[in-house]
DNA sequence: ATGAATATATACCGAACGGTATATATTTTA
DNA sequence: TAAAATATATACCGTTCGGTATATATTCAT
């Protein structure tokens, strides 16, 4: 990794939070000058503009969360533990999420959608890989004979981003984690009741 | 209503919008001059600052919505229909939620969160008469036996909070109201299986 | 080690920002 | 209807905004 790349990902891990917390309209470039210590040609050097930072800042928030996902995940091996500890991974990381300004997704969706025009593809591809990913695992417990063969795997995929995006949303107005966990239990209502056999 | 009280409501009325789009850090006092017709003197004779305007704009828009709900909800009597009526009711002003920038509950809360604490505790409050208004429908349902007696009413009033949050976002990004209609029928699926007799 | 390429800092740009003192209309009250 | 009170417009303030040309360091390849 050459130095102005090694820059480039320290900008983007600086700001992150900054982003996430404030916006795009929230955030100036002082405050960014201010996170990185860098100065404006160091970060212009490095970006088109404040716009092309924003993006590269959303994508690099969403890989990392659905890394972390991921590797929560993996480590089970049938379908159904593998959305137990999706739900687990939620639960486990409610303080992180609040600390560093709640769900990028939700934020960055939310200003997208009349706002930044320029975002709106990215968050959309953003939104549809992480349905799909929820969607793949039940496809797998259908095809593992875990899950019942007739559900629709992309609804029920849909369905718990909702309640999870929800629960955030609801935890971080109140200042207490007890809305996630009630979102969380009604997945794993949903996933006993109606998806597993 | 003065001619200061009229001008003060409609300034509040035109920069409603621009502010549910755009939010507080988007919305500049030009945009609201331009929106309003009206200059600078004439918006800060009304308001001590955009703060100000912003709050007053928050709470017209979460009082409005609040009113249009009940209003839907007050003209059936028993409380099973008071919440088909209020499903309804999102179901049926998807358009125009969308087209006024989404649920205004969900963007201020999200930019409230972390970058404007001035606007803490009116969205709390804003937040917490929501889920009463729903949790007083449970209740009184409750009481005329409607739904079951031992039911949680609090914790479903939450839930459904979340996922109508968690629908319109994920309408709002993907432009379509499926979404929000998947998360309305599990609302539905709610009512009818773990609340009613 | 040195020259070429690249990365960062400095110093600046015009425009837009939120906000205000004051002058001018317009209401309101007597 | 005239005077007092109030509402709105004008013209301006200092600051910060996003962005850039250019100079200076630093890296990198030879």
């Amino acid at each position: 990794m050459s130095k102005a790349e090694q820059t480039r990902q320290f900008i983007i891990e600086k700001t992150a939070v900054l982003f996430n917390k404030n916006g795009f309209s929230g955030t100036s470039l002082s405050d960014m000058t201010a996170a990185t210590g860098l100065t404006k040609g160091s970060i212009y050097g490095n970006f088109e503009n404040k716009e092309e930072v924003m993006i590269a800042v959303f994508k690099h928030s969403s890989a990392e969360l659905a890394k972390n996902a991921d590797r929560a995940v993996s480590v089970e091996t049938s379908a159904y533990n593998k959305l137990i500890a999706y739900i687990k991974f939620y639960r486990n990381n409610w303080i992180a999420i609040s600390e560093t300004g709640g769900c990028p997704m939700l934020n960055a969706a939310t200003e997208t959608d009349d706002a930044l025009p320029f975002m709106k593809s990215t968050v959309q591809h953003a939104f549809a890989s992480w349905n799909k990913r929820l969607e793949r695992i039940i496809e797998f417990g259908i095809e593992q004979h875990e899950f019942r063969p007739d559900i629709n795997s992309k609804e029920y995929a849909t369905t718990f981003l909702m309640l999870i995006e929800g629960g955030i949303l609801l935890s971080k107005v109140t200042n207490k984690p007890k809305n996630l966990y009630l979102a969380l239990d009604r997945i794993l209502k949903i996933i006993n009741e109606e998806i597993v056999k």
